[in-house]
DNA sequence: TCCATTTAGCTCGACATCAAGAGACTTGAT
DNA sequence: ATCAAGTCTCTTGATGTCGAGCTAAATGGA
């Protein structure tokens, strides 16, 4: 089998140098917009439908590296926001909704579950008797440690596709984009 | 107001040279992880909580966009699936579950609600009686071209932040990343 | 001190999704 | 012709999320 008969692209980069890439499911994408739509510049979606679609692929990995630890993704997200906070490892219900940017409804329902498996145990707050402290457990701490080192060892796999330096710059670049979103709320 | 007030990352990038960023939430991430595990190697955050975090600033973006249009945006995925299939914007339910990655019972329901609106309209397929083919209705068709114009006009003024080459730059090293998941079937 | 306002966390109903499986029809082998 | 296996769509039941509203407690001005 010959190159010719893969899915590639030809990158033209100067009269004399051709550059042969693999094609992906966004090339196809925005060709057909390109063949239906002709009079629209469709340019924005080579970047942003490969971030919303890398995202979708790297969802459903990690999902597959944490049910290696019995973690859903979602308990990875409030174990970790526990784990990060550092010694003792608390926070308030009110805290961890603005890390994970759920609603109230769901955190109380998702501490629920935490707390019943034993990741989590709830603590009244000592300074606030409306409040409650939520505080990782033993075993909470270890699963989330265990899982984020699965998690990057399988996130280094992924990227093992870039050079280091590609791999630089492309954290900036992309910090250039998210950089707005985070520093001016929205 | 100096810059040193502001949430700033120097990067050193020679001996004379040092580039002064805009932060974002992942330095934050990754700065936290470095201090409660200075013993994992987290660099592989750097490229991928970003890729995530901003798929999802993405995604509130999208909502908003297509809000204007009293569109969600699973009714734009749908719609704009049959629109990029070109005349006579029609597919299957089969077609359709393999394009935005839903299951079957997902997407009754999605078309159910879609004809109840008038946007598509189920045909019996007449070359297999078990089969039913959606079809863009002509409203279905104009609400599709203009949302897509509305998010495209929204995803320009997001990428304004970087200039061409650098948008070039960025789409190819994503397009390295995603091809993998792309075209070796995950 | 009193009372209105704000804040914290929880409860509950509505809703979209998924997974499993049923029913209708087609395909291909005998 | 017949029948088993495969395909296509829809139905059903369980689950997780959201969002509005609730109660209890803290806050701050008159």
């Amino acid at each position: 089998m010959t190159i010719e008969r893969m899915d590639v692209k030809r990158l033209h980069v100067d009269t004399t140098t051709t550059l042969i890439v693999m094609e992906d499911e966004v090339d196809r994408l925005v060709a057909a917009w390109r063949r239906e739509r002709p009079d629209l510049d469709v340019e924005p979606l080579e970047v942003l439908s490969r971030v919303s679609r890398l995202a979708r692929h790297l969802d459903r990995a990690r999902r597959l590296a944490f049910a290696e630890h019995q973690l859903e993704p979602w308990e990875f997200d409030v174990l970790t926001a526990l784990r990060r906070a550092g010694t003792p490892y608390q926070l308030s219900p009110g805290q961890l909704l603005t890390q994970t940017l759920v609603t109230s409804g769901t955190m109380t329902n998702r501490i629920d579950r935490l707390a019943k498996k034993g990741l989590v145990e709830r603590l009244p707050d000592p300074s606030d008797r409306r409040g409650v402290l939520v505080r990782l457990t033993a075993e909470g701490q270890d699963r989330a440690d265990q899982a984020l080192a699965g998690l990057l060892d399988q996130e280094r796999a992924i990227l093992a596709e870039l050079s280091r330096a590609q791999r630089g710059e492309l954290a900036a670049l992309l910090r250039q984009l998210t950089a707005p979103f985070d520093n001016i709320p929205g």
